[in-house]
DNA sequence: AATTTTCACAACCGCAGCTTG
DNA sequence: GCAAGCTGCGGTTGTGAAAAT
């Protein structure tokens, strides 16, 4: 017998999430917390599946997410960690606090493979691109000079300056491979090592900082001074591509509390402090007119406030 | 200015793994 | 032990914006 789907399909919509379903998302969620994601579109009254839901929730609406681009650390640690945990983007995820899996392998699929493999590193093996056959290079844009990739390497392996740091290092802990299949993977012969021998540099990014002893699977939450929020006024480089479906009510406000932030409410523990919590009124309430308000980059918090 | 192409990212799909009865 | 139900994960696709022509 054949699993069921994982909801009735029959009349649920699909596609682009709009201001009015994330805002009832986010009224239902802040009210009773997350659970059951397979009843939270009925009780919420959206006509998503549970599973869009969850999804929405995790990748975008989430109030402990960053936005924008990944730092030139963030995207070191990225390369560190894939080549330790190969495609495993939630464990990946787990160690950049902020940062969902989505995004990250969204970021390596169209940032992070282009650049490696013009450093002639191949973005799978993470090995030199130069020892593979020709036949397979053929359509990868060649390295000016194999002999400088390892010095690349090293390079995009070492923070330019502290300011490119801003993930919360105290979250960075020693790498443990799992004792489950990965033994089995093509990641068992990387080791703890973020590349391999012969390319010559070490993963004491990820392995010295363990300060904090976070279990790797426990990310701490960011504070709220450390999630950017980019202001209309000085275009930065992150979102510019928001489309109209993409812009994300929290990334609008000003003060984001991480979770452990929130006082306890419901089991869940949700709850929102002081101005975030008139703040969200103000988003949540139906006597504002919402409606009249442009879903899309042009729409910024501060003019309501 | 209009059209086409490329790029980036949000969202979907199907499967795996875990839990429960 | 088995089946059903649910969540989470990773691969892939669809769509809108930006860039190129």
């Amino acid at each position: 017998m054949g699993r069921q789907p994982c909801c009735d399909k029959v009349g649920l919509k699909k596609g682009p999430w709009t201001a009015e379903e994330d805002k009832k998302l986010i009224n239902f969620i802040l009210n009773n917390g997350q659970c059951c994601w397979r009843a939270v579109p009925k009780l919420a009254g959206l006509l998503r599946c549970g599973k869009s839901c969850r999804l929405r929730w995790t990748n975008y609406l989430r109030p402990d997410l960053k936005r924008g681009l990944l730092s030139e650390y963030e995207e070191k640690m990225v390369i560190d960690l894939h080549a330790q945990l190969g495609n495993r983007w939630s464990k990946i995820a787990s160690h950049l606090p902020g940062r969902t899996d989505n995004e990250i392998k969204n970021h390596w699929n169209t940032h992070i493979k282009k650049k490696l493999r013009k450093m002639g590193i191949d973005p799978v093996t993470h090995k030199p691109l130069s020892t593979i056959t020709n036949d397979q290079i053929t359509n990868i844009e060649q390295p000016e000079n194999l002999s400088i990739q390892q010095e690349n390497l090293q390079e995009i392996m070492q923070p330019s300056s502290v300011n490119d740091v801003s993930i919360d290092q105290s979250a960075i802990t020693e790498i443990k491979l799992d004792d489950d299949d990965d033994n089995n993977n093509n990641n068992k012969n990387m080791g703890t090592s973020c590349i391999n021998n012969n390319n010559n540099f070490d993963s004491t990014i990820v392995q010295e900082v363990n300060n904090n002893g976070f279990c790797t699977d426990e990310v701490p939450l960011i504070e709220p001074h450390e999630i950017l929020v980019p202001s209309k006024s000085t275009p930065s480089t992150s979102s510019s591509s928001s489309s109209s479906s993409s812009s994300n009510i929290i990334e609008d406000l000003k003060f984001l509390p991480s979770f452990d932030d929130w006082p306890m409410e419901n089991n869940m523990g949700f709850g929102w402090e002081n101005d975030f919590s008139s703040t969200l009124d103000f988003l949540l309430n139906d006597d504002n007119d919402m409606n009249n308000v442009t879903y899309d980059d042009s729409w910024k918090f501060e003019q309501l406030l």
